[in-house]
RNA sequence: GGGAGCUUAGCUCAGUCGGUAGAGCAACUGGCUGUUAACCAGUUUGUCGGGGGUUCGAGUCCCUCAUCUCCCGCCA
């Protein structure tokens, strides 16, 4: 394979004085009277190779003109760089130009407005920032299978398009393929998808969770990563219509295994960032967020707080604080309550249990005073709820009457419910928002800033 | 789904009391023998988001539509 700006990164003591040929695009430009600058840049590595030419150059005035974003193939000896800023760089005997640039190419050689960027995300990864966001985002998926892999767990492709039409974890977007115009009707004239391709109702999943419970149930420990689709209208920093999901589930375990997990992994995913991408992350820290290192540090050095619903809202009560919203037990906490908590009282990553069943969905296990459910969500600063999770009911008769009590419907679930009479065991799992976790790691604060083409409503552009 | 704010040059933004359009950067031209978001000099750039209204006169005030952004709800 050709040389790429990696590997003279990594290897340069080896390559210097002898001559190298690398493509790559023109990040900048500097040029004066008989000799000039350019910064290259081939997207294998964070920093840039600077080529200095001069008049020995056959095409020099073309080459002193080159517009920004062009791409080029340098031929030239690799030297030590007299300049301190960096160690070395390459003197071109030739360059050619592969590909002009154009003039109205909108990328600038100075800093751009994220909301101005988002409107050009086709052109966007070839910005510092976006190549720093989209490399994290790679290395958070290979180290989310790495650590999983280590643990032994089994990888598990839950369906995209599903045919269980309750999961209950929010609007769902349908899958037909009914002419929408003129579609078939039953006698009380409601649309009637027994002619539809599947040959009934079909959404885009929202969830592997109930999907990726029945796989526990033979492998013990599993997980799930893939996209899931939510077709709620929400206008946030951190909600998106498309987004991913890891999903892992753990038999003959408890919620205090589940937390452990969650802990460990969150831990894990953030280690592997900071050893793999250093140069992303001091960029971040520099540009993005100027405490991000030191917090992400102290994060991996210290316990994850775990406090109960009932402790967090005393805490919230006690604390005098006015909020929009009252804390009173019951409730489910509001966003400013979760800020409040994770980023004032505890500074750090807390872990909320044992919630009111009121405010939890069906499947979560019923505790033993009968009022709340053993669920967890872990709250970040900056973020806020990062990961959702709970034990799950693993008694039949219970959770057949909790699904009766939230007025859903036995037949919808049955081969849910008949992993609770098939060896029926404790277990547990949670769900980690990708995108959020991505945000967490690198400071960005909009979640449409951490995925290649965003999609959110009235927004497919791309 | 509820609420608030924004929209002026390619980009980032200023525009006073309602009096007829500005800056920096970019682009372009020229200069410069080691630059680091290079520097210096000059030149070009406008449907002031769309529509309507008030007024002698609207970028500025009012109505309306659209976009974007932020907050809340939903959740990851």
């Amino acid at each position: 394979m050709a040389l790429t700006v990696y590997d003279l990164w990594k290897s340069y003591h080896e390559k210097l004085d002898t001559e190298v040929t690398l493509s790559g695009w023109v990040r900048t430009s500097r040029t004066s009277k008989s000799f000039g600058f350019i910064e290259l840049n081939d997207g294998t590595h964070f920093k840039n190779i600077q080529v200095v030419f001069g008049e020995n150059l056959n095409n020099f005035d073309e080459i002193s003109k080159i517009s920004l974003g062009s791409s080029i193939n340098v031929n030239g000896k690799l030297i030590k760089s007299p300049g301190d800023k960096q160690p070395f760089e390459i003197s071109a005997s030739s360059i050619e130009i592969l590909g002009f640039c154009d003039p109205e190419f909108p990328l600038q050689k100075k800093r751009h407005s994220p909301e101005y960027l988002r409107t050009i995300a086709y052109l966007r990864p070839r910005t510092n920032l976006f190549r720093a966001v989209f490399k994290v985002r790679s290395l958070l998926a290979f180290a989310i299978h790495k650590f999983f892999t280590e643990k032994n767990f089994v990888y598990v492709h839950t369906p995209i398009i599903t045919g269980s039409d309750c999961e209950g974890a929010g609007e769902m977007f349908g899958v037909s393929t009914l002419d929408m115009n003129n579609p078939p009707r039953t006698e009380d004239g409601k649309i009637d998808y027994s002619k539809d391709f599947f040959g009934k109702q079909t959404n885009l999943t929202v969830s592997g969770q109930l999907a990726v419970e029945n796989f526990c149930m033979a492998f013990r420990n599993v997980y799930t990563f893939g996209p899931t689709f939510r077709a709620e209208r929400s206008n946030t920093q951190r909600h998106a219509s498309e987004f991913w999901m890891i999903e892992p589930e753990m038999a003959f375990s408890d919620l205090n295994d589940n937390m452990d997990t969650a802990e460990e992994m969150v831990k894990y995913l953030i280690r592997y960032v900071l050893e793999n991408a250093p140069e992303e992350m001091e960029f971040f820290n520099q540009w993005v967020d100027k405490g991000l290192l030191e917090r992400l540090n102290f994060l991996l050095n210290s316990d994850f707080g775990r406090v109960t619903y009932t402790e967090a809202m005393d805490a919230l009560i006690k604390s005098g604080k006015q909020f929009d919203y009252k804390p009173e037990w019951g409730i489910d906490l509001q966003t400013e309550h979760e800020r409040y908590l994770t980023e004032e009282v505890y500074k750090r990553p807390v872990f909320v249990t044992n919630y009111p069943k009121g405010i939890k969905a069906f499947y979560m296990r019923m505790n033993d005073d009968g009022k709340t459910v053993a669920a967890m969500d872990l709250l970040v600063p900056g973020v806020g709820e990062i990961i959702g999770g709970s034990q799950r009911e693993e008694r039949l008769e219970m959770l057949e009457k909790r699904i009766t009590e939230m007025g859903l419907k036995k037949e919808d679930y049955w081969w849910y419910l008949d992993l609770r009479r098939y060896g029926t065991n404790k277990h547990c799992g949670f769900g980690l928002g990708f995108e959020r976790m991505v945000m967490y790691m690198t400071g960005v604060e909009n979640i449409r800033d951490v995925i290649p083409f965003p999609r959110t409503p009235k927004n497919a552009e791309f």
